[in-house]
DNA sequence: ATTGAAAATGAACATTGTTCAATATATTTT
DNA sequence: AAAATATATTGAACAATGTTCATTTTCAAT
């Protein structure tokens, strides 16, 4: 068989990606299957091949999907310059979006590429673009003159929110309160200590 | 075949662990696999199920000890009652430890047990212990009537520095800085934070 | 119609974790 | 000492996994 043109090559890629996504949202990163998706999308196990290079590439897509969906939630709110309200609607949306796509967002971490094959480009530049977005949040309070710091710290907060749900949402390692709360007393306190420094200076 | 009399149960459990994790330092978590624990240890498949339940408890006990040996290295150091210079040399420790295991640390949280079967209540327990070797060290930044700010803002740290090992070792997300700059600077930040709020109070 | 190219197939393979009836050994009882 | 009992150890067998690739089918061009 061949060219059953029931769908373009680009249709199939979209088919999968979306099959893929439901099987994770209802079955956890850990309940995905490629027989499953193939049964899901009407093909078999072989085209999953044409397309996708292994199912770890094909993950790495998803995920990449998903960080492009947290992007567009946490991009089109327009920051009003007060670093802490700015960071505090950002975390909320973060937070939202972590929360009501769980096991979405389970998958970016829990996924890892083999060791000997490097994170592609076009995933770490979306990573890039999540960062700016918290740069450009905490730029008020940094010099023009200084990007390397803006740009260390808007990664330490990255890696802390970061660390937040995924400790979360794996339900290892910490209970008790809502990462919510978490993430303003820790943007809070955070941002204090930025502009103490920033007096200092 | 039985009581071979080699070993004991618990010199078996031993052996098992040890056998574990020795692959997961060399090959990964990833590499982690039950025909070559056995081997390596001279029984047989079926020995490793009498031992632990499955693989899933088997890496719980491995990680467990794991985090034993973490808090080895970070309760040993005496605490100059400085919170900054504290903290310093407890992520100092910690950050050395991950680093140094950074096979065995990555199997801490990339292994994850089912949505369905609850983390035991010995493994919070270790978990619990780190938390407050975090909280001596920030415990003269609070009043003896918050507590609850104490224990929160301990969470955070650990989530925080939680978050940094976990992107780091994966090598996925970020990439600049090393963790230990990264770790001393969040470090500061937030406790500089912290000495604010507290002043406000 | 015929041909050529490419997409789709699915049987086959190597590995995986896990089970459990069979077996071998140590201990206890006779 | 021998027989009986209990149990530790075994490893073949199973179901499920990701991946490969020769084969087959279809479409588009000739």
């Amino acid at each position: 068989m061949a060219r059953r043109s029931d769908h373009t090559r680009e249709e199939l890629r979209r088919l999968v990606l979306d099959a893929s996504r439901k099987i994770v949202e209802k079955e956890g990163f850990r309940g995905l299957r490629a027989r499953q998706i193939a049964r899901d999308i009407g093909y078999t196990i072989g085209t999953l091949y044409n397309i996708f290079e292994d199912l770890d590439d094909l993950v790495m897509h998803m995920n990449g999907e998903t960080l492009d969906a947290l992007y567009d939630t946490c991009s089109d709110l327009e920051l009003t310059g007060d670093p802490i309200a700015d960071l505090d609607r950002l975390a909320h949306n973060y937070l939202e979006f972590t929360q009501s796509h769980a096991k979405l967002w389970n998958a970016v971490f829990e996924h890892k590429l083999p060791e000997d094959r490097p994170v592609p480009d076009w995933f770490s530049e979306k990573v890039s673009m999540l960062l700016a977005v918290i740069e450009r949040a905490i730029a008020p309070l940094f010099a023009k003159e200084d990007p390397e710091a803006l740009h260390q710290h808007a990664r330490i907060l990255w890696m802390s929110l970061f660390g937040m749900t995924s400790l979360e949402s794996t339900g290892r390692l910490l209970e008790g309160e809502t990462s919510m709360i978490l993430a303003r007393t820790l943007i809070r306190t955070y941002v204090d200590g930025l502009k103490l420094s920033a007096q200092n200076t």
